[in-house]
DNA sequence: CAATCATTTCAATAATCGTTGAAATATGGA
DNA sequence: TCCATATTTCAACGATTATTGAAATGATTG
């Protein structure tokens, strides 16, 4: 992961609203949520709630599908992991730093579309 | 860590002088850098360089302490590590992702104080 | 004490950010 | 086709941010 794209999921997840967003799909698993799902969860609106998502989306931290009228996000726990990596990697001079290896999806433990 | 805390480091560390500061600091390990090694190293305005310092400070990420006339910053690990915890924590609802245990200080490699 | 060095404080500025409200777009169903 | 639902787009606003330049503070040396 490249300097400039650390800096964008770490302004990205920076921000109260969006890390609760970004926890809730990633708690959501691969399946994701629909965007109508994460704004009643949160109590935002609509637009503000777009507005939040395509700052994690720029940031490679989610992605988007459509679903009949709905929109469906979900986290990407590949950045996610890199974001960590890159963080870690540049931790203490790569010496007595524990490694941190994370993470795959979590499983197909679904929690409904709304 | 909590959420408040968190959205503190992610934010210190959203922007690129700082994460360049930050990382200089991590790998001059715990003896730290003074104010003016800092700034000549990534060449930034000293008292840019003191804003951004606070900033850090305040997230918890660095400490000063002054030795002679120079103020000398050093990274807080604890913090780092807490924050990584946190986003691994959050992370895939605590089930399939690998735990991610960080790191303690680097070890005693100097770095010199300028 | 005066001079110098290292850093901080303060005020100002342009740029970016998060939220809102109103209007637009796309989808699915009657 | 007309309507309701789900979400996005757009313009606007106040708030925060990063940077600058000039002046102040604190520590050391002569």
């Amino acid at each position: 992961m490249e300097k400039t794209d650390a800096v964008a999921a770490l302004a990205a997840l920076a921000q109260d609203n969006r890390l609760d967003v970004f926890r809730l799909l990633v708690q959501a698993g691969v399946e994701g949520l629909t965007a109508g799902a994460v704004a009643e969860a949160l109590g935002l609106a609509p637009n503000t709630l777009t507005f939040h998502f395509d700052r994690l989306r720029m940031a490679g931290l989610a992605t988007v599908r459509r679903e009949g009228r709905s929109m469906i996000y979900a986290a990407r726990f590949e950045t996610m992991n890199a974001l960590v990596g890159f963080l870690t990697e540049n931790c203490c001079g790569g010496a007595s730093c524990a490694p941190a290896k994370p993470a795959k999806p979590a499983g197909t433990r679904s929690k409904m579309l709304a």
